[in-house]
DNA sequence: CGGAGCGTTGACGACCTTCAACCTCTGTGG
DNA sequence: CCACAGAGGTTGAAGGTCGTCAACGCTCCG
């Protein structure tokens, strides 16, 4: 295979597509400039592994296309999916020299990388990627906590419902800036596999076909092939998502 | 009943139990003072609510001593802990105006707090303060993907096992400060009822009951009453916790 | 064509929940 | 002083949800 990894992909900061949502949204115009000395871009493909856990971890980064997951596995094989992590997010601890997780891409991916020391270095002099990153990280132990209940309290069916919900959420987020309602049918691509469903939600493969095809027939989404969905009303999804229906707290 | 939450307790920072464990670890001498200007404590009994879900929250504040917990509720009642906090952790994030999960009581509560405010400028012109937030948020977020392993993928008597081991490993670290090493029978009291196991572990108290039985009945752990516990083999217990039982990473 | 990867469906059974009875301990009030 | 209620905990029986094992379909690719 063709090892994309040393690819060198030119980009200015200013035009970075997740400028105003990663780790370096609140730099002003010099320190983005250093960042953009010190800054290089990695691509992965679909499937390969990012760090290994456990391995020695020599960068830190942010995803600025596609989609990574970090997973913990036990002796015996069995995995969990801890995080999902979408453009704009940080992979890497700062202070910590080895990987606490797999890292994984799980669709074509593309990262811009700092190697950790330069990247502490310029975090020590620069409270604004500190801020930053305090955000983030705190935004994502929301999120981490919110999937608890999820993990321990919901049905299969619900928790296919709520990870319906998060994409369908995140994507139109994503799409209609205007604020365009949010009425109307919600199209999209599941980015995970079923069997990556399972390891997220905790179950396996085969309850997630099956609560798929069990949404399918009572009318909560429709599907064309096995990854475009339709939700048709988005209330009903996220009443068989257990949540409530006036939105949650995160976005 | 006694309202202890207008208790005044006098204490000195230099002499705080949590002192070097808290978000005001890193604090110099100045900044210390300039916190003790703007702290004050509250006291909570056992059971007592010290924040509900979506209320505003005018303050942030350390435990000092006692456990609190951190809880979700689904509109039906059921309900996951997502936190538990010991000694030293923080409650309250900054930057948002109301609380996202129920805090409770589990224990007798002294808290450290600050009012939010002031607090917020404090962090904004004392890196120290933020630095170590970020660290001890960094911390938790860790401590709740190893939860999302526990909850999504480990059997009932697993998640027992993991949460006696997680207390069994706290209290050690508290107890045995000198590198007394970790032979011989450790004994701890557990924090928490049933219930909160339950809600913890995302089972129901019956099945605790039970597989606290089982585990007894196995000779993993002895019980004197109710809650006082004894695990005569650690690494048997980390065994049955499914864990690596070369140690975890997180302390 | 054969195989690999991904997905669906069925049969069966284990694990855990649900519902219920009962126990112990503690504090309260008659 | 005893009765009683309530909280916390244990144990049993029955049933449901989800996991396990297996067969099979589809698509892509060498």
């Amino acid at each position: 295979m063709f090892n994309e990894r040393s690819l060198t992909i030119s980009q200015e900061c200013e035009e970075c597509p997740i400028r105003h949502r990663a780790v370096c949204a609140r730099c002003e115009t010099d320190e983005l400039e250093r960042l953009e000395q010190i800054k290089y871009y990695r691509k992965f493909e679909a499937g390969q592994m990012v760090i290994w856990s456990g391995d020695k971890m020599d960068f830190v980064g942010s995803v600025v296309s596609g989609i990574a997951s970090l997973t913990q596995t036990m002796e015996d094989g069995r995995t969990q999916m801890v995080g999902l992590l979408l453009p704009s997010d940080f992979v890497g601890r700062p202070g910590r020299a080895t990987a606490a997780y797999d890292v994984v891409a799980t669709t074509d991916l593309v990262m811009c990388c700092f190697r950790k020391t330069p990247f502490e270095e310029m975090m020590a002099n620069t409270p604004h990627i500190a801020q930053r990153l305090l955000e983030m990280t705190l935004d994502e132990l929301d999120a981490a906590r919110e999937w608890m209940l999820v993990l321990g309290r919901k049905t299969a069916r619900e928790k296919i419902a709520s990870l319906l919900t998060i994409i369908a959420r995140r994507d139109a987020t994503l799409h209609l800036k205007a604020g365009s309602g949010i009425e109307g049918p919600i199209v999209f691509d599941l980015p995970l596999t079923r069997e990556a469903m399972a390891d997220y939600l905790g179950l396996t493969l085969e309850t997630v076909s099956r609560q798929i095809t069990a949404l399918r027939k009572d009318g909560v989404i429709s599907l064309e092939g096995k990854r475009h969905v339709t939700v048709p009303d988005m209330e009903r999804l996220m009443e068989e998502a257990g949540d409530d229906s006036d939105g949650g707290l995160l976005v």
